[in-house]
DNA sequence: TTGAAAGCGCTAACAC
DNA sequence: GTGTTAGCGCTTTCAA
């Protein structure tokens, strides 16, 4: 709410419009407008004089003016929880590309905070402002889902399946079982996760509701008993992966391995047990989801998966919806791969006397 | 480039207008639309009426009519090099927090490449779409710097100071001479340099430039010989930093401290010692600029720089010359502070005989 | 194939 | 304080 102080608007210099085109070229308004957007029913003649005074003026139509007359933006609106994260600025950035190529601008909504984003969804700031919305992995409750539902307006969803809503995504379950079963193969049996925020001043992101519930199927599914005592949760990012390692080492034992939700907690939880000068992998192993750009830099082994693909995929879907290509909400569901490094090994085995 | 398949608009339901507001309220629309934006020339119980009215019908201005009628956007334009990247990531948040604030939306531009900056200029495409741009590290050349004068609207750089510009930055030579003091202090006289890439294939940031200057000058300044052939440069990224690494230790000799011009190419080139067991700092020790958030992670020494504090005020000071509030170009510098990790220490010593 | 004319949904200048 | 009247710069029927 910042005081609106008008600044006149008489100092631009006024940009060449598509009257001047029309004038310099000897044809109607109308027809500059068609040729411009490549309409067929041009001469090949005329439009090649409107091309050549349009270039001449170096002329754009004002996206203004043609999206209030044809009632297209030709702009997405991206909305992100972080930007600053990896995950997400990567996928933001795989997004970008094809939606750019495709001629279409790029809205960042960045929310930032639970509460930023229960504001955005009671303001809608899309409604007239773009033409289809790509969410990344946003937690969405019935509200939320209403709202983005009442745009009527393409939609599609990256991370984080919505009922009827086109979505691109990693098998969280398949994944968490790839990182379980690497550990449980090699000989660990207590396995503790390091898992998102639950509570409610986290977002509760979707995945990590997936990605708890796999890794207890995993465990079970093992023949290991699964202890909600070996379950810690760290907010969003390396402090938070940071602290949970912190509180599993306040345990009465140190499990012998650790799978963490994605790789910032895993990075997190690396640098808390260096600190604390525990070997990795040979008092503890360490497992994360991502193949974060990091994860190389610190050895760790993880469960990859795609981040721009998805990103430029989530945007090929929305483009095809768009266009009318498609109609289906079709749920896209791209594969991870277990990428072994260096922070997993066979189990530390405790000295026979203690 | 895509196929214009035309979506029938009129499955769209209508969103209410200015008019029906005006009506439901009882007045004209001019009436709600001064009512709305808050001007003062509105009587209480009107304006009470009318946002009661707006409220009822969920009525909010379309921006693409208010924009073509008031000749503004309320949206800013944000141009990043590359969203991936941390630095630019957390600046990006940093300024998306204050705009937002201020009621601007954030159109973002990805140039991801040098070519496809160029083309970003030729194009233009900011003309009529925002009322202000936001660049951010950028390195323009005088077409670039001309096409973005040519749009006449209030600029501000960030990390990148451009002549008669109002802009945010550290100041590049002090930041240099921080980190190459204290490897001069711990007794290092071997000192190397890893560059951003200056050829043409990247971007060829300004800061670089400053940076590779400022190194030359510090070590001179203390007396060390400036060795062309101890400064090598890596692309952008982890991956460059990396490389640079290796091209280093395969010169005959390796020196004893690197400074990288960044974190992330010192990160980069963290991973090659590893990989090559060669002992931090035992063997050579490693510096960076930035304070990158995986810094504490490797445990980095780094002369930190505060980077969402330099989008916020970025972004304030293009609000003030929005506002009519600032006018100079003003220059602002913010400091930075070293911050003693791990990877220094005092240089390793040849053995006698070697 | 082209042009004329009527909007798209607002804001701003000018009346009252 | 409030209403009336013109646009803002395009796109899109509809006619020719």
């Amino acid at each position: 709410m910042s005081e609106d102080v008008q600044p006149s608007r008489a100092q631009r210099p006024r940009h060449a419009g598509i009257i001047d085109v029309a004038t310099l070229a000897g044809v109607s308004p109308a027809t500059v407008s068609r040729s411009l957007r490549g309409h067929d029913n041009v001469s090949a003649a005329t439009r090649q004089r409107v091309l050549e005074a349009a270039r001449e003026l170096s002329y754009s139509a004002s996206p203004q003016a043609s999206g209030l007359a044809s009632g297209r933006t030709r702009t997405i609106g991206v909305v992100v929880p972080f930007v600053t994260r990896w995950f997400f600025a990567t996928a933001v950035a795989g997004a970008y590309d094809v939606l750019h190529e495709a001629g279409y601008d790029v809205l960042l909504y960045h929310l930032g905070s639970p509460d930023s984003r229960d504001r955005f969804f009671e303001r809608m700031p899309l409604a007239r402002r773009v033409d289809a919305v790509l969410t990344l992995s946003l937690p969405l409750n019935e509200e939320h889902t209403l709202a983005l539902r009442a745009l009527d307006m393409p939609l599609v969803t990256l991370g984080a399946r919505l009922p009827g809503v086109a979505g691109v995504r990693i098998d969280d379950a398949a994944a968490v079982r790839q990182a379980v079963y690497h550990l449980i193969h090699q000989g660990h049996e207590e396995i503790a996760m390091i898992a998102g925020d639950e509570d409610d001043r986290g977002f509760g992101f979707l995945s990590s509701r997936a990605r708890r519930a796999g890794f207890r199927q995993a465990l079970e599914s093992a023949g290991i008993a699964f202890r909600e005592d070996l379950v810690v949760s760290g907010e969003y990012g390396i402090e938070g992966g940071a602290q949970a390692m912190t509180a599993l080492m306040a345990g009465p034992t140190l499990p012998t391995a650790v799978f963490a939700e994605y790789d910032e907690l895993a990075i997190g939880a690396l640098r808390t047990l260096r600190r604390a000068s525990i070997p990795v992998p040979g008092r503890i192993s360490v497992i994360g989801i991502d193949d974060h750009e990091m994860a190389s830099v610190v050895d760790l082994t993880t469960v990859a998966q795609p981040v721009p693909d998805q990103g430029a995929a989530a945007s090929r879907l929305l483009l095809d919806i768009l266009d009318g290509r498609s109609v289906e909400p079709v749920d896209v569901v791209v594969p991870t791969r277990l990428v072994v490094r260096g922070t997993t090994g066979a189990p530390f085995s405790r000295a026979p006397d203690g």
